[in-house]
RNA sequence: GGUCCUGUAGAGCAGCGUGGAGUGCUCGCCACCCUGUCAAGGUGGAGGUCGCGGGUUCAAAUCCCGUCAGGACCGCCA
């Protein structure tokens, strides 16, 4: 028999059906039997009168987050808080009953349910609806990188030289020499577009060995990659990527605007384009700090965006212009003014969430910028190739799925974004 | 990498300042009771290497040193 999702039983009073799920709640009493059954859709009260059948047993020897499978007479009933319904059963099956006692509960600390990470999101609606919302995040990026033009393309996560000069990388054992983990598919996504891939769109992991101890930082996460060809400046990627995060959001609201505002009490705002835009040199007046020449700090990005937030109503905001000193040596600059390049940070309610830039397409350029960062061209010879033979002006950014999802929900860490996360500490289960 | 905080029963905590028998709280677990429960209720019970190692002491969960694990912030980044 094909299983019901316990949301839809409202459709079948007075019909058998079969509902598959979780033991939630037990209560056994002398003459009724209570069982709270939860599936994915939602959660249903079982109630058995005992009659001396085996059924009283079966009952009997459930234990809570029991996997079962339940048969029986969908039923009308007022006197059922939990939705006025419940099911008489004909037949319960156990199909693998769980030990006990539970090594998580309502209580348990972040670290103990990271350890028993499938039964906190099992028991908890609104750590799976984390998962919901980014189905539909990625699928809605996908239809609008799609409607743009874009290629989805997949790039190694294995490299044999480390892809970006600075940032550190895992290193493993590759048959008697050294490989290393992506950290980001940068360099890759620009041999796609010099391999003629007008716009590229990526999704996948990287890697990153910074011993980082934050609330949104993570060794391993999913990153949203895009690069375009042809772009008159680096105005059209920060176009592209306002446009494509207001499609996002109009999609989740649609979607699970309701639920997001019942479980996390955030109410998902589908963004006016153009987002707000500030420089780099402007940020610091702001903070009243003009001629500053370092790059914005967390305390600082989150004033910035209360700033903005509060003189344009806006969530976003597009900080440009970073300096040169802080930016790897492959991010253009504006002519003229060697000192900054055509890059930007995308701020959202204070994190941030993208960084973005023009490439450097001309490969004499280029070259000259790696040796004034100290970057070792040797190791960059396939890289640097791309610019040698027709390599159109480009530009793009990379976004983290795990942050968008950790600002959109209002979670207090990304940890609580990502399925099973991985930091410094982590690595299981 | 830096600063700070935490580690006590299955979960979450109190106890530590001023050393004196694993002392306690909420939940869970096990058994029994309970004729409609629904945050169920009642009675009883089990469950501990006080993270680990060393030291001081007649005596250490408590004081000291080391170590491991976790968290927050900073740095760095997405």
């Amino acid at each position: 028999m094909i299983r019901v999702p316990i949301a839809s039983l409202r459709e079948h009073v007075g019909e058998t059906v079969t509902i598959a799920g979780w033991a939630a709640t037990l209560r056994l009493q002398r003459a009724l039997q209570f069982v709270l059954v939860r599936d994915h859709t939602g959660t249903v009260q079982v109630t058995h009168r005992r009659d001396g059948t085996p059924l009283d047993a079966e009952l009997d020897g459930l234990t809570v987050e029991s996997a079962v499978r339940v048969t029986g007479v969908v039923t009308d009933n007022p006197v059922v808080s939990l939705g006025g319904l419940e099911i008489i059963p004909e037949r319960v099956t156990v199909e693998n009953r769980a030990a006990t006692p539970l090594p998580v509960d309502d209580n348990t600390g972040p670290e103990g349910r990271l350890d028993w990470r499938f039964l906190d999101v099992r028991r908890r609606p609104a750590a799976r609806l984390v998962f919901a919302v980014q189905t539909t995040v990625e699928q809605a990026m996908r239809e609008f990188a799609y409607a743009n033009g874009c290629t989805e393309m997949h790039t190694p996560k294995l490299m044999g030289a480390a892809s970006e000069s600075g940032a550190e990388v895992f290193e493993l054992g590759y048959f008697g020499r050294s490989a290393y983990l992506a950290q980001s598919p940068q360099f890759y996504k620009q041999m796609a577009i010099a391999a003629g891939i007008d716009r590229v769109f990526e999704v996948g992991p990287v890697f990153r060995a910074e011993p980082s101890f934050t609330s949104r930082h993570a060794t391993e996460f999913t990153g949203v990659d895009v690069e375009l060809a042809w772009i008159s400046d680096v105005g059209d990627v920060m176009e592209f990527e306002e446009r494509m995060l207001a499609h996002v959001l109009a999609a989740v609201e649609a979607e699970h605007g309701e639920q997001i505002t019942e479980h996390f009490g955030t109410k998902v705002t589908v963004p006016s384009t153009p987002f707000p835009r500030i420089t780099m040199a402007q940020a610091h007046e702001l903070l009243g700090r003009p001629g500053e020449r370092d790059d914005l700090d967390p305390a600082g990005e989150r004033a910035v965006s209360a700033h903005i937030a509060q003189r344009t109503g806006h969530e976003f905001a597009f900080v440009t212009s970073y300096p040169a000193s802080v930016r790897p040596f492959y991010h253009m600059r504006p002519a003229g003014e060697p000192d900054l390049t055509c890059s930007f940070d995308l701020l959202w309610r204070g994190l941030e969430i993208t960084t973005g830039a023009q490439r450097e397409h001309r490969y004499d350029v280029l070259v000259s910028q790696a040796a004034e960062k100290g970057v070792g061209t040797g190791p960059l010879r396939d890289y640097l190739n791309c610019f040698r033979y027709g390599c159109p002006p480009h530009g793009g950014l990379g976004l983290g799925l795990g942050r968008l999802l950790m600002v959109l929900l209002g979670l207090d860490s990304i940890r609580e974004a990502t399925f099973l996360f991985r930091g410094p500490n982590r690595l299981t289960p």
